[in-house]
DNA sequence: CTGTTAGCGCTTTCAA
DNA sequence: TTGAAAGCGCTAACAG
């Protein structure tokens, strides 16, 4: 007996477009077409139609109605993680412009991890999601450029869009919209609002080489620096990853290695910012008394431990993600966007005098 | 001429099973059967077929999988937002436990509306999703419970599992697993810790009468004050959202309206403790020397700020809440499981002389 | 305005 | 061990 022959055995299912038309005494056709209500139609009809569904608590098949053809509606972002508060503002800025179009939006992670950042990808396409988002940063390698431009012609053949969200182009012959924010810029603005005030030896925490987004950072930093005729010491560039953990690592190791030798900090992001200062205090240094400190993303604990900072679009960053995605009339199309930053400046700057 | 018959008009398309069938010189059965490998096969045709494979870059179609009658391998959760911490935590433990059982993970956030959490739910049982994990509190009236048994009986019905997580349960006849944390336990605790360091006058910070995590974390309180035998004085309820922003307006307003009549705080949550402590600082009191202040969830501002706080175990919640879903061998199951919370012990309690 | 019907791409009998 | 064919639930020609 062929599994579709489903004998009444009694199990209640899910009710069809079948049982709605039979339930309603019209065709499945007809209710297919009152349903997506593009069609005109019968008062009566309908309303008899309607009555059935609600009696019936119909809903359709998603699967069924994405192999008849229909563009599936959904956008897939895939993120390191979501407890990471930029990814999780960037993912709710996707949310909230997916659903005002009118999609799904389907999330995955990958927990950095490029292997499995693959196998997420493949997932997507299998759904056919209408976009995929990658966000975040990552080692920007020739055979990472590769894999990507593979991804986005897979997806173009598939009618999808692939997004690049805060990750570095991969040229103009891959189909892929990419939105980045002035990571350069901020890091620029904020070097340079330390240095006005008069510090010239400031310590960047958190320089770690070939991953773009503290990268372009640090050229930023590096920038300013040489605009104001600063001499750049590699001496104050301490590597360590984007983590509060890291920053109060990077910071005890520092200030117990032997005499200070900086009077501002640049942390490269707001969490290394925060371990730095619970390090900082431990050591008996205020901030911004002793030491002054700025961050990056004017994310959580920014404001609690005023911190003056370079604020990031983070929910626009996602929005317009989607919006390229989907306006774009031809899918597989290349588009570039740099969204901008700015200063937030609370209290943990004070200038610094030389003599 | 009919949509399906698709002339060759040049436009590549991605391929199907049929055309790796054709590719590789067998019939579609084969391929579906060494994809799926479930069935014996000669190694010469597995060899073949999975050549033809990467040739043509195959990816199933997922909606035409689902369609065939393959459980959709995905779970769905359901949250307020994705960038409150709790949530993103709890979203977290989902994805986690999601892909380490192999399933897609979909997330729909509702913005707290009811409305759109209906909407929402509709979409999830679209979708087919094996699971769907509704978490965040609300309001827990009549026509809420109605609603939301009518969901569990939808979702058993089409074979899926309605999954309440940080909830209250809905009765013992309504098909869904809950899955709760102690929070009456942790308010106890931690009022009670600040009742045996001499406090007796606790302000209570994030009434919200209906809602169902306030709620209970406000029974604790009560109950830990009766326990040690301290009167209770309504007027040590401050109303107000679980914001930080509420936290900080509450206070503000409290200490404006008169002489301070209380020595410690319990804030319903850390972001309510953030902005009181906020408040607290500006009318230039600090905590914990002039002021005890306690919270409740240990997330993001808690270490930043020192404060003594309830462990909510928040991943723990969301994988919890997969596992037990997918566990169940029948959906459709009643489930009930409460997990412990416990004092973090940081530096926002001094002990209170009372003379 | 409504019914009939042919697939969408895949899995799974059944037969060989 | 493999192939042929039915059918999952839905949509969109096409013909009334």
């Amino acid at each position: 007996m062929p599994r579709q022959a489903r004998p009444d055995d009694g199990q209640p299912r899910p009710s069809t477009i079948r049982d709605v038309a039979r339930h309603a005494g019209v065709s499945v056709a007809t209710v297919s077409r009152i349903l997506s209500g593009t069609y005109p139609s019968a008062p009566a009809t309908r309303t008899k139609v309607m009555k059935a569904v609600r009696e019936l608590d119909y809903v359709a098949n998603a699967h069924a109605r994405g192999l008849a053809g229909v563009r599936p509606k959904s956008v897939a972002i895939v993120v390191n993680s979501v407890v990471s508060p930029h990814y999780a503002h960037v993912a709710q800025g996707v949310q909230d412009q997916a659903v005002r179009e009118g999609r799904l939006c389907i999330v995955g992670t990958t927990g950095g991890d490029p292997e499995h950042e693959l196998a997420t990808v493949q997932l997507m396409r299998e759904e056919h999601a209408e976009a995929v988002i990658l966000v975040g940063n990552i080692v920007a390698d020739d055979a990472y450029r590769e894999r990507m431009a593979d991804y986005a012609r897979a997806l173009a053949l598939a009618g999808s869009q692939l997004v690049l969200c805060g990750r570095p182009p991969l040229g103009d012959d891959v189909p892929a919209v990419v939105v980045e924010y002035d990571n350069v810029g901020g890091a620029h603005a904020i070097t340079s609002h330390l240095l006005s005030a008069g510090h010239k030896r400031i310590l960047f925490l958190g320089r770690y080489d070939g991953y773009s987004t503290p990268d372009s950072r640090l050229a930023g930093y590096r920038r300013a620096l040489a605009d104001h005729r600063v001499p750049h010491d590699p001496g104050l560039e301490v590597q360590g990853r984007m983590q509060r953990s890291a920053g109060y690592r990077m910071m005890i190791e520092r200030l117990d290695a032997g005499p200070r030798d900086f009077t501002a900090v640049f942390a490269a992001n707001d969490q290394i910012a925060a371990g730095a200062r619970a390090a900082l205090r431990e050591r008996g240094l205020r901030v911004p008394d002793d030491v002054s400190l700025v961050g990056f993303d004017d994310l959580s604990p920014a404001e609690d431990i005023d911190l003056t900072t370079v604020h990031v679009p983070h929910e626009e960053l996602g929005r317009t993600a989607v919006r390229l995605a989907l306006g774009s009339e031809k899918p597989g199309t290349a588009q570039h966007v740099l969204l901008g930053t700015h200063i937030i400046v609370r209290d943990s700057v004070r200038p610094y005098l030389d003599r």
